[in-house]
DNA sequence: GCGACAG
DNA sequence: ATCTTGTCGC
């Protein structure tokens, strides 16, 4: 069985000043280049949370779907205490444990993975893509359905448009807010590492079909519904096929 | 000090 | 994110 590779960076458990200083160190290793070649396997992360016996825990869901079918070939999950708060901007620290345990189980190698969360639109240009994308080494996007970081100047409104997301003080890209849905709230795309705004956007709008979120991040929240669901009323079982 | 604030 | 019934639209 092959296991999805991974750097280990660093110690998550860390406060919340060296979690802040980590960040602007690691930002400075992200590489924005541009796609080779199309991928043929793209994830999709996202996590849920849930109490157990009075404590707080944390469902990840990592699929992988075929590219461009946008097929699910692989489904995987895994429910761990949770070891930080919510914190905005320090989101990562929260999802980023659970994530890499789930990452280390799976049996294909995605080239790129989509996270529901910001890239580098972030007040130190390390949001939860950005950062998870240095742990895994490849390209990987944040596709965010609210802004935390950045300004716009406009709000597209028809599926395909999109307007940059600036910088607040050196006025440069970090981002764009995009429609992915006629009519819907846009989201938030954000390069993470080894990919570029432009092919980040492209290949959003790429895995998106009649629902605002893209594949990979929506079928991943489904699952992370799903989960919690049965575990909920089966007790401690997996959801059936 | 005050408001903003991914999930 | 989570809590949580009904309701509106495709
Ligand atoms: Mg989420």
């Amino acid at each position: 069985m092959n296991l999805a590779s991974y750097k280990n960076l660093h110690s998550w458990k860390i406060t919340n000043e060296e979690a802040k200083e980590l960040q602007t160190q690691l930002a400075g290793e992200l590489k924005f280049t541009v796609l080779g070649k199309l991928p043929r396997l793209i994830a999709g992360a996202d996590s849920a949370f849930i109490r157990i016996a009075g404590e707080e825990h944390i469902i990840t869901v990592i699929v992988v779907l075929s590219f461009p079918e946008l097929e699910m070939v692989e489904k995987k999950f895994l429910t761990n205490k949770v070891t930080f708060p919510y914190i905005p901007a320090l989101l990562s620290f929260r999802e980023g444990p659970s994530f890499i345990k789930t990452w280390k189980r799976l049996n294909y190698e995605p080239e790129i993975v989509f996270f529901d969360g910001q890239g580098i639109a972030h007040p130190r240009l390390l949001g939860l893509a950005a950062h998870l994308g240095l742990w895994i080494d490849r390209p990987t996007i944040g596709v965010a359905k609210s802004r935390l970081f950045g300004v716009t100047e406009h709000t597209p409104i028809k599926k395909g448009e999109w307007y940059p997301l600036f910088h607040p003080e050196d006025r440069r890209v970090i981002g764009a807010t995009v429609c992915t849905k006629d009519g819907a709230a846009p989201l938030f795309i954000s390069q993470g590492n080894y990919i570029t705004l432009e092919d980040s956007i492209r290949l959003v709008l790429s895995c998106t079909n009649k629902q605002r979120l893209p594949e990979p991040t929506r079928l991943a929240h489904l699952l992370t519904e799903r989960v919690k669901k049965d575990k909920k009323t089966v007790g401690t079982q997996d959801p059936e096929e």
